[in-house]
RNA sequence: GGUCGCAUAGCUCAGUUGGUUAGAGCGCCUGCCUCACAUGCAGGAGGUCCCUGGUUCGAGUCCAGGUGCGACCACCA
C-alpha cells in the first residue's frame, strides 16, 4: 500500500474493474427479485453513431442515477440499445457502395438491405462499446435494437392498431421532401436556420389577359411559377378588386391563370399579390383546394424540372431559378429584386434544401393522442425538469399536426400495407398476406418504410417485450426517469408519452430530466462539421473516465448549457488524484486491518458523560474506542455531506451533489481532517491512534460509497484496498450511505470551526507580515476557564499553524510586547516579539481596527433605524445585536494593544 | 411575429423560500518540493451582481420597463 504510485493511473484500473463488474452480474436487472425497483431506458443512440461530448454528459447522468439507486438497494434496470436510424444508416452504406461505384439500385432492395444488416453487424453499435469505457452500468444482457424481431413486432402491432382505429391514414399532402435522400420528412426533420438564409424577393409582373397592366407578385422561389395555376389577393384589397375573377398571363409559360381572393393573403406583404403553386407550397395547396386550382407538379423527386416546366425541363431547381429570373428580366417583367432573409428548411440529415412537395404519404392523426399526454403534465404524472420546458411541450401538443410516417427508403420497418391492383383493395395486416382476402387478387406491399421515430416512440415498452405481457413489463414499466437532451422533446419525448398512454394506458416515465447541451469554449454547439468536439475516448485516455465524468457533471447545472473544453477535465483529474493521495495517506496509517466495522463505535462523548464546562475530556483518555474532537467533527460533517448529496440527487441537481462531495472531500477531509489526524497518527498514544484509524476507515468507506456513482472506477479501486470487512464483493452494490443523526455533533462543529478560524488567522498573520514558515511563533490563548479544551487543541494549533508554543492566559493579557490578535477560541494573541518590529504589527492592527470600525458602523446604522428594529423578525435583529457586541469587544481589544504599541 | 431562457470576479459559472462581510473552479500575485498529493500546500488581489424605476425595515434575489445575448415555435409568399 505504501508503494502505491504518487499519481492515480486510471488506465491501469478502469478496464479491470469494468470486466469484474460484468462478471459479477451487478448490472443485470432481475425481474423476479422483490423490492423496490428503478428503471430507466437509454435514449438509443444511432447505430451509426460515435460517442461525442453530449453522449458523455447524458450517459454519465443516467449512470449516476442507476448506480445511486442500485446502491440504495433498488432493483435497477438500465436498458441499453441502439436506433436503426433510417436515413443516417442508409446514407452510410450508400456511401460505401459509392466508393465501389455502385448505387443501391444496382444491388436491388433485398441485397441492399442485407448489406446494411451486414454493415450493422460488423461496424454498427461502436457507441455502446464506447459507453462501457465510460463505465455505463447498463444491463447489457438486454441490449436492444429498434429493428430486432421483438421491436419490429411492436411496430407492426402499433401500425395495425392505429389503422384500425382510423388514426393512420394515407393521403396526398404537401410534405417536406429531401431531393437528395429522395424521401419525405416529418415537419421536425426539416429544420430552419435561425433568421432565415440570404436570398431575394423577386417582384414579377403578370400582365392581364387582355394586355392590361395586370399585377405584380412577389416570390422567393421564382422557378415555382412554372407550376402556378392561379394568383391570390386579399378580398379586402381594393388595389386588386377589379382583377378578382379575371385572368392574368403567366409569363414564360404562355398560359392564363385566374385571380382569386383569399383571406390568407397579407395585403401588406410584398405586393399584396401571391402566385399560387398548389403542388409546391403548403399554403398554396390549401388555397388551391379552396378555389379549385389544380396542383401542377413541375419537378422530379430529385429536384430536376420535369416536362411540365416547358423550356426549363431538365434543369436543376436552382439552375432553373437563375434561368427564370434572367428570362423575366430580358422580357422586362422583373420589376424588382430585393435582398431578403428567406426561411429555408433543410434536411436534418444531409442539409439539402428541402422542397415542399405534393405526394401520397402515410400519416398518423395526432390530435386524439395528444389529450392524455397533455393531461399527464397537468395532473403530475409527468414532470419535466427543469419545468420551463412545460410550455414548449404544451404548445407543441396543443398545436400538433399530423405526423408523416412514410419514408421512401429501404432501410427500416416496411409499411405493413398491401395493395390489390385488381380489386383496388388495401390490406393492413398483422401477418403477411399472400393474396387479396377480398378478391384473391395478387398483392404488392407498399414500398415505403416507416419513420425511424415510429419505432423509437415505443422504446420504453417495446424493449420490454410488448405486445406480449412479459414479466419485465410487469416489473419495470413504467420507468422512473428519462434523461435526454431537450432538442428531441418533439421527436421523441412527447411522442413516447403519447404512445405510452395509447398502448399501455400509462405515462412511460415519471420524470424527464432534460440535460444541458454541451458547447465548446466559445459557446458554439459541438458538431462534427465544426470539428470542435474533442473525441471523448481521447479525453478518457488522457485523463481517465472518472475525471471526465466528474468534470461534466460538475459543469452542468440544471437547465443551463455547459461550455466544455478539454482542459477543464483537469478539474476531475486533479480531484481524482487528490482522493487517491488521501487514500495513500490513510492506507499508510491503517496497517493491515481489518478494522472493526466502524458503525457501532461509540462516539466517546456519550461514554464520558456530559461535561458541564462545555469541553469534554478528550477521548485520548477514553480507552480505545473513544473519539477525539476532530473525529467527532469529521463524522458530523460526513452526515452533512450525505444529506446534501442525497437531497441533490433526489432533485436531479447533479452538479450540486458533485460540488457537495468536492467540498467535503477536498475541503473538510483533506485540508482539515487529515491534518488534524496527524498529531495522533504520528504520536505515541495508541488509544488515540486507534480512534483516528477507526474514523479514517469510516470516513473513507462512506465517502467512497457516496462518490461511487460519479467516479466508479477510482472508488472501487480504493475501496477494495481498504483494510475493512467489506459487506459486498463490489462497491457497486454496497449500501449507499444514509444520514445517522447520532453522529451529528453541533458542539464539535462549533469548536473545530473556531479552531479553523484561529489557524487561518495565524497563517494570515504569518503571510501578511512575511514571517518565514520556519520562524517559531508563540501563541497566547485567553482560555477563560476553558483550559482543558485549549490543551486539547494545542497540538492541532502547533501542527496546523506551525506554532512553537501555546501558552494559556488567565485574566492577564499580553501587554508591553508587540502582538497580533486573532479571532476564535475566545481570543488568541500571537506573540511577535523578536519576530517583526512593532511598526509592522501596529500597521496590521490598525488595518484590522479599521475594518472592525467600518463593520460596526454599518451594523449600528442598521440597528438605529427604528423601522428595522420594529419590523424585521426578532431573530434577525438579535443576530445583528450579537454581531455588534462581538465587534465592540474586538474593537476594545485592538485599541488596548494599539495603545501599548504606540507607547513603545 | 409568438413563447421561453440568460446577464454576478479577467474567464466559466454557483447563489434554494428576500436577511451577517456575495461564493467556487480556472487564471493572476506572494511564499513554500512541510514526511498523502507541485495534478500539491498556505496566503492574497480582484465585483457599480447589465440599466432605470418600483415594492420592502431590508433587493444579486420579487415586480415593471429598457438594453444585450441565446433557444424554440410560426403559413407571411
Amino acid at each position: 500500500m505504501a508503494d502505491l504510485p504518487k499519481t492515480y493511473d486510471p488506465a491501469a484500473t478502469e478496464e479491470r474493474w469494468y470486466d469484474a463488474w460484468l462478471a459479477g452480474g451487478y448490472f443485470h436487472a432481475d425481474e423476479t427479485r422483490e423490492g423496490e425497483r428503478f428503471a430507466i431506458v437509454i435514449p438509443p443512440p444511432n447505430v451509426t453513431g460515435v460517442l461525442h461530448m453530449g453522449h458523455i454528459l447524458n450517459n454519465t447522468l443516467q449512470d449516476v442515477l442507476a448506480r445511486f439507486h442500485r446502491m440504495d438497494g433498488k432493483n435497477v434496470l438500465w436498458m441499453p440499445g441502439t436506433d436503426h436510424a433510417g436515413i443516417a444508416t442508409q446514407n452510410v452504406v450508400e456511401k460505401h457502395l459509392a466508393s465501389e461505384g455502385l448505387t443501391r439500385h444496382d444491388l436491388g432492395r433485398e441485397a441492399f438491405v442485407a448489406r446494411v444488416w451486414q454493415w450493422k453487424e460488423e461496424k454498427g453499435g461502436v457507441i455502446l462499446r464506447q459507453l462501457k469505457r465510460l463505465g455505463a452500468s447498463c444491463d447489457w444482457e438486454r441490449e436492444r435494437f429498434t429493428m430486432d424481431e421483438g421491436l419490429s413486432h411492436a411496430v407492426r402491432e402499433v401500425f395495425v392498431r392505429l389503422y384500425e382505429q382510423g388514426l393512420v391514414y394515407r393521403g396526398q399532402r404537401i410534405i417536406h421532401w429531401c431531393p437528395r435522400c429522395l424521401t419525405a420528412l416529418a415537419d421536425e426533420e426539416a429544420v430552419t436556420s435561425e433568421g432565415g438564409e440570404t436570398g431575394s424577393l423577386w417582384h414579377i409582373r403578370y400582365p392581364a389577359e387582355d394586355g392590361g397592366p395586370g399585377l405584380t407578385v412577389a416570390t422567393t422561389r421564382p422557378e415555382t411559377m412554372l407550376g402556378d395555376t392561379g394568383v391570390a389577393v386579399n378580398p379586402e384589397d381594393e388595389r386588386y378588386a377589379h382583377l378578382i375573377g379575371k385572368r392574368v398571363q403567366l409569363p414564360l409559360m404562355g398560359r392564363a391563370i385566374p385571380v382569386v381572393a383569399d383571406a390568407l393573403v397579407d395585403k401588406d406583404f410584398g405586393t399584396g399579390a401571391v402566385k399560387v403553386t398548389p403542388a409546391h407550397d403548403a399554403n398554396d395547396f390549401e388555397m388551391g383546394q379552396r378555389h379549385g386550382l389544380e396542383p401542377l407538379c413541375i419537378m422530379e423527386p430529385n429536384g430536376i424540372i420535369n416536362a411540365a416546366g416547358g423550356a426549363y425541363a431538365g434543369l436543376d431547381r436552382f439552375a432553373a431559378r437563375k434561368r427564370v429570373v434572367a428570362d423575366l428580366e430580358a422580357q422586362g417583367l422583373l420589376e424588382k429584386t430585393e435582398p431578403y432573409r428567406v426561411p429555408v428548411r433543410r434536411c436534418y440529415r444531409c442539409d439539402t434544401v428541402v422542397e415542399p412537395y405534393l405526394s401520397l404519404q402515410w400519416f398518423v392523426k395526432m390530435a386524439p393522442l395528444a389529450g392524455p399526454a397533455l393531461r399527464a403534465l397537468e395532473d403530475g404524472s409527468l414532470r419535466l425538469i427543469p419545468e420551463r420546458w412545460n410550455g414548449v411541450y404544451r404548445h407543441w401538443m396543443e398545436t400538433i399536426r399530423d405526423w408523416c410516417i412514410s419514408r421512401q427508403l429501404w432501410w427500416g420497418h416496411r409499411i405493413p400495407v398491401w395493395y390489390c391492383d385488381s380489386g383496388g383493395h388495401e390490406i393492413v395486416s398483422r401477418t403477411d398476406p399472400t393474396s387479396c382476402p377480398h378478391c384473391g387478387g395478387a398483392l404488392r406491399q407498399d414500398p415505403d418504410v416507416l419513420d425511424t421515430w415510429f419505432s423509437s416512440w415505443l422504446w420504453p415498452f417495446s424493449t420490454m417485450g410488448w405486445p406480449e405481457d412479459t414479466a419485465t413489463l410487469r416489473r419495470f414499466y413504467p420507468t422512473d426517469a428519462l434523461v435526454t437532451a431537450a432538442d428531441i422533446i418533439f421527436f421523441w419525448v412527447a411522442r413516447m408519452v403519447m404512445a405510452g398512454y395509447a398502448f399501455m394506458d400509462q405515462c412511460p416515465f415519471r420524470d424527464v430530466y432534460l440535460n444541458s447541451i454541451v458547447r465548446d469554449g466559445q459557446g458554439r454547439k459541438m458538431s462534427k462539421s465544426l470539428g470542435n468536439s474533442p473525441d471523448p475516448l481521447d479525453v478518457i485516455a488522457q485523463y481517465g473516465a472518472d475525471a471526465l465524468r466528474f468534470t461534466v457533471v460538475s459543469l452542468a447545472p440544471v437547465g443551463q448549457d455547459v461550455r466544455y473544453d478539454i482542459e477543464k477535465t483537469e478539474l476531475g483529474r486533479n480531484f481524482a488524484n487528490k482522493i487517491w493521495n488521501a487514500a495513500r495517506f490513510a492506507l499508510m496509517h491503517l496497517g493491515d486491518g481489518p478494522h472493526p466495522d466502524p458503525a457501532p463505535l461509540a462516539r466517546g462523548r456519550e461514554s464520558e458523560g456530559t461535561a458541564q464546562d462545555g469541553f469534554d475530556s478528550l477521548p485520548r483518555s477514553g480507552g480505545g474506542l473513544g473519539r477525539g474532537l476532530a473525529d467527532r467533527w469529521i463524522l458530523s460533517r460526513l452526515q452533512g455531506a450525505i444529506e446534501e448529496t442525497r437531497t441533490a440527487l433526489g432533485a436531479y441537481r447533479f452538479n450540486d451533489a458533485a460540488s457537495a462531495l468536492y467540498r467535503f472531500i477536498w475541503g473538510d477531509v483533506c485540508d482539515w481532517y487529515l491534518e488534524l489526524s496527524k498529531p495522533a497518527l504520528y504520536g505515541s498514544d495508541e488509544a488515540a491512534k486507534r480512534a483516528v484509524r477507526a474514523t479514517l476507515t469510516t470516513v473513507l468507506d462512506q465517502t467512497l460509497r457516496l462518490l461511487h456513482p460519479f467516479m466508479p472506477f477510482l472508488t472501487e479501486e480504493i475501496w477494495q484496498a481498504l483494510p475493512i470487512a467489506r459487506p459486498t464483493a463490489s462497491i457497486c452494490i454496497a449500501p449507499y450511505p444514509t444520514v445517522d443523526d447520532a453522529w451529528r455533533d453541533a458542539d464539535a462543529e462549533a469548536r473545530i470551526g473556531q479552531l479553523i478560524d484561529a489557524v487561518t488567522s495565524i497563517r494570515n498573520i504569518r503571510a501578511e507580515l512575511g514571517i518565514a514558515p520556519t520562524t517559531p511563533l508563540t501563541v497566547h490563548i485567553a482560555a477563560d476557564g476553558q483550559g482543558e479544551h485549549v490543551q486539547a487543541i494545542e497540538p492541532f494549533i502547533k501542527a496546523l499553524a506551525r506554532v512553537g508554543a501555546v501558552e494559556l492566559l488567565g485574566n492577564e493579557r499580553p501587554s508591553g510586547e508587540p502582538s497580533s490578535v486573532v479571532a476564535g477560541l475566545g481570543e488568541v494573541f500571537v506573540s511577535l516579539r523578536g519576530v517583526v518590529d512593532a511598526a509592522q504589527v501596529r500597521e496590521r492592527l490598525e488595518k484590522d481596527l479599521g475594518k472592525v470600525e467600518k463593520d460596526l458602523k454599518s451594523v449600528d446604522a442598521k440597528l438605529s433605524r427604528p423601522d428595522f428594529v420594529d419590523k424585521a423578525p426578532a431573530d434577525i435583529v438579535e443576530k445583528e445585536r450579537a454581531k455588534a457586541g462581538a465587534l465592540r469587544e474586538r474593537r476594545a481589544t485592538l485599541q488596548k494593544h494599539l495603545s501599548v504599541l504606540r507607547q513603545a
